[in-house]
DNA sequence: CGTATTTGACCTGCGC
DNA sequence: GCGCAGGTCAAATACG
């Protein structure tokens, strides 16, 4: 993979890119439901599928489909879909205990345009988002001594 | 050696 | 019923 440039300049714009409480976090900033119009269904395969999951919409501005939010993903797909002259991605979180799903898009008006569809919630601890946050909390609960 | 990525095939839902 | 479009799987491959 290629390095990343920098960061997505959603960090600085739209807040943490992190869908771990999906409901504390405002940041879904287009209603699943007008985009990718009905679900409720358990489509796929009649794979034992959960009920509805929660959907986040991201489009953030970046040159690489691959953004390190704090989780590993493994790639299970990549699709050509009509409309669109870019490819689909579709990923999966690495760990087994959950099972979010994310598929990467990018505009064909606006490359520079990546859209980034969550499926789920994260039934797990970020090791890399506690690992990064872990000086930080340790800093903070010394300097709350005082 | 273990893990992630790639890629084509396969499956399913939906519209006509 | 058929075809299309989208979504997923799984084997092979690449890479650390």
């Amino acid at each position: 993979m290629e390095p990343q440039q920098n960061f997505p300049s959603i960090l600085s714009q739209q807040g943490p890119p992190f869908p771990i409480l999906p409901e504390a976090s405002g940041l879904h900033f287009c209603s699943s439901s007008s985009i990718l119009g009905g679900d409720e269904k358990n489509k796929g395969k009649g794979r034992g599928k959960k009920e509805s999951r929660p959907r986040f919409v991201f489009q953030t501005r970046s040159e690489s489909d691959i953004l390190d939010d704090g989780f590993r993903w493994r790639k299970y797909g990549q699709k050509k879909v009509k409309n669109c002259s870019f490819p689909r991605s579709y990923y999966r979180c690495s760990q087994l205990t959950c099972n979010v799903k994310k598929q990467v898009q990018r505009l064909s008006s606006d490359a520079a345009i990546v859209v980034t569809t969550y499926e789920g919630v994260h039934n797990h601890p970020c090791e890399k988002l506690m690992e990064t946050l872990s000086p930080l909390l340790n800093q903070m609960q010394f300097l709350s001594q005082f």
